[in-house]
DNA sequence: CCCCTATCTGGAACCGGTTACACATTTAGT
DNA sequence: ACTAAATGTGTAACCGGTTCCAGATAGGGG
């Protein structure tokens, strides 16, 4: 059906061998040669197919990525990032979407290894660990670390104990934390991290727990007030839950941030379109997809790499959600 | 290196055809034979490789799914649609961004070509027509559409006039429309739609340009109310400028919605977080990738499909950004 | 002018599946 | 019991590239 290498071979007047060196600026071919296969080639518009190389090649140009979803406005900043790098180098994304789930993790993954794909970038929890473990080609976790496997993410400790800082910085007495699944291993962290350097401080702790998700963040904020009224700075596990706590916050006539601070995490592009804007703690996303593409490509090409773990900054994004520094 | 046939149908003392067709269900395979087969699979752990399968049959099962940007948070939704229903298929799912950019289309289409996908969803202008037009492989237009191309998208005449009665029997007599890019069809017909029902009304109508991102969002409506002082109900392009709008009102301000009214489009998920609630048309955008998807299967398959056209309804989502309805 | 090497090219095998076909063995029908 | 049809299995060719190897020609040095 479509146009093959030995189409081109026939039409150049040399045999499929000699069409493939040129193709790949491998072993020797004249000059004469080589113009008249690229004229052919151009000639009959012919597109080498991946899938017969891959083939011989035991390599394609497939990079597997696995997130646990999309619909997360978190993730698909980094799946931006990731394809946007890979992209440039001639790879292409097979993507999956995990919901957290094993069963969906390993599917996925065995299906990109049927692929031929030449390397995975994976975002799951680390008790999932073993389903990575002995693969012969390489993975790059991304926001999620395994031991022993490459990793990129956004330091959490620092975020948590930023986020702490800023807040008790900028005069809250008594913080709540909403937490997030403890599974979820970043956020947990960010949460210890946060909780840890609270509790240094002369303030009243308390902890709510919340899901990640739109429909889980409202549901499980509905009562913060009731519970703790008296509470004047929140630190939420996402900005999503924050963005919800800002919502409650001003359903039940308090005024952000003169009576309850509030500060997210992520910096998700609506945290400076909601009113009043979202301060939060920034994760470089899109930074971190490329970091993984970038790394993913380089132990492709056998690159021996020195670092294995790569811990991206965070930084203190300041909008209107916390009174003004110095203030 | 890894399991081959071969090496199963050593295993099973049995040649790689008898394997095949055990593995295929095809010709015959006598009950004991398949039993030793499927012994020795699951003994080897062997898993077909997908890749010379795809190069013998001349298709994969692979879908490549080209979308403008999935950072916008309404095509998570999308693709997430599309790849939830293709799981449960077998297929796997190439993703593209194209940033609405003919050159990363067609980047993109070529390569999916190149990997034996055996159908396409694409999500690009009519102006970009031409690269999907005689494509060997099925392909389903996802959102936008054009003509002769099977798609799925939603009612934006519907959607856009829906908006604007509602807003007008809200009691608004000032109405600004935010009009995103009118290259994006879907963006355009819903301006339109909204223009020509405010038209038939005795009320002031405004038009004010926008992107539809976050970054343009904010700086196209940053003068709205100095433009248009008097204007007390809005009809956003998408949810996204909506939310810039209320932020913006706020700021100056104004009460949403005693004020001024809002009326976003898509219904993503922010819109039940924000304070107040963003009233919306919605668009089925997860019911549209599955739909997309279930389409392009049947389509692979070689069903005859009566219709080509998949017209999804919108509605309206009442929140807190209009007034109630009989108030 | 000869030999050695560098350059150039095609034939054939290979990657790991699938399937057309040939051949062998059952099973069934009369 | 004898043939015809149904069942069961292996061999080999094929999908479209890549690469090893052998053979051919050209170029250079002595």
């Amino acid at each position: 059906m479509a146009i093959t290498i030995r189409d081109v071979a026939k039409e150049a007047g040399v045999s499929a061998a000699t069409v493939s060196r040129v193709l790949n600026n491998s072993g020797y071919a004249h000059e004469d040669t080589r113009k008249a296969v690229l004229d052919a080639i151009q000639k009959l518009n012919y597109k080498p197919n991946e899938v017969a190389r891959s083939l011989f090649k035991q390599k394609s140009k497939l990079i597997g990525l696995i997130l646990p979803d999309i619909t997360n406005p978190f993730f698909p900043a980094l799946a931006r990032g990731v394809e946007d790098h890979l992209r440039e180098e001639g790879y292409r994304l097979i993507i999956g979407n995990s919901d957290e789930q094993l069963k969906q993790e390993i599917d996925y993954l065995d299906t990109f290894i049927q692929h031929n794909v030449v390397g995975i970038i994976a975002s799951v929890n680390e008790a999932h660990s073993d389903m990575l473990k002995d693969l012969k080609i390489p993975v790059v976790m991304l926001d999620r670390t395994i031991e022993n496997l490459p990793a990129v993410y956004a330091d959490q400790f620092e975020g948590g104990k930023l986020a702490a800082e800023k807040i008790l910085e900028l005069g809250s007495k008594e913080i709540t934390i909403i937490r997030g699944p403890v599974e979820v291993r970043p956020v947990y962290e960010r949460f210890v991290s946060s909780f840890q350097t609270l509790r240094q401080a002369a303030v009243k702790i308390n902890v709510l727990d919340s899901e990640l998700t739109f429909q889980g963040a409202s549901k499980s904020v509905k009562m913060l007030f009731d519970a703790y009224p008296n509470t004047d700075g929140i630190l939420a596990c996402n900005d999503i839950v924050a963005v919800a706590v800002m919502n409650e916050a001003q359903r039940a006539g308090r005024k952000v941030p003169e009576d309850v601070q509030i500060i997210g995490y992520d910096d998700i592009s609506i945290c400076e379109l909601v009113y009043p804007g979202l301060s939060t703690i920034r994760q470089p996303a899109y930074e971190m997809g490329a970091k993984a593409a970038e790394i993913i490509i380089k132990k492709v090409n056998r690159e021996i790499l020195p670092y294995i773990h790569c811990k991206l900054p965070v930084q203190f994004i300041e909008r209107e959600s916390t009174r003004k520094v110095g203030k």
